[in-house]
DNA sequence: CGCTTGTTCAACCGTCGGGTTGACAACATC
DNA sequence: GATGTTGTCAACCCGACGGTTGAACAAGCG
């Protein structure tokens, strides 16, 4: 799985991981201030950081022991820019469409449902 | 798996599916022309478009005994307004950071680094 | 009716993801 | 140097996922 967005969208498809993504909103925390909500090990959410990491989502500084973890947002706009690109696409299509139903002359198109009776 | 946003982030995680959206937000497909293009056998399609189904990305509707499939683009705000939240948070708090180090008074605050020698 | 087309269901296989436990590295403090 | 704190690495378990094959179901058409 090596292109970013899908590593981007599996990173936030698990609702810890987001759970963390939006606790790191607030503020960087340690790898244990991040685990205590939870009643996993401190080993998966050392895992699920090195998940959001290699997302690029988030990134660890070294401060003394202490691995303090950032959230790094810029990421997002990756995302957001592809979703965007689609919807606003797929509504564009909606309103061609609107266009040509309108546009449309009376003459019969294979439409199944009632072509004019 | 239940919640909604990890099924759709989830389906969106697996390149196959946001390339299957791609194609279906330049108009409707049936399931073999959405196969077409790969080198997957059609029931391989037929389950990533399950997936995005269950995610509400996709619908299927009948029509003799085609199946054709239509983009529901308005499952998209649900990640968009997720994400928004945590960026814009993310920037709040950058901005409100760079406010506090602004009008840092020169006392000496817990930091480890050089508390002004 | 029998046949073809389009799609799904069921069973199976290999891999990956999230979780655990146990050991270990790095640093701070006594 | 011994001890404790913080975090990662390694090995393992189990369930979910993406894929396949083979059969089944549904709908039109000879």
């Amino acid at each position: 799985m090596a292109d970013p967005l899908s590593r981007v969208f599996s990173a936030l498809a698990d609702p810890t991981r987001r759970d963390i993504v939006a606790r790191l909103a607030v503020g960087d925390a340690t790898v244990n201030e991040l685990a205590a909500p939870y009643d996993v090990t401190v080993q998966a959410v050392s895992k699920h950081l090195r998940v959001l990491e290699d997302a690029g989502l988030v990134s660890r500084s070294r401060e003394a022991q202490r691995r303090p973890v950032h959230l790094e947002a810029e990421v997002f706009d990756l995302m957001t820019k592809w979703i965007e690109r689609y919807r606003r696409q797929a509504e564009e299509r909606y309103r061609r469409l609107d266009d040509v139903l309108r546009a449309m002359p009376d003459a019969d198109p294979p439409s199944p449902e009632g072509p004019t009776p």
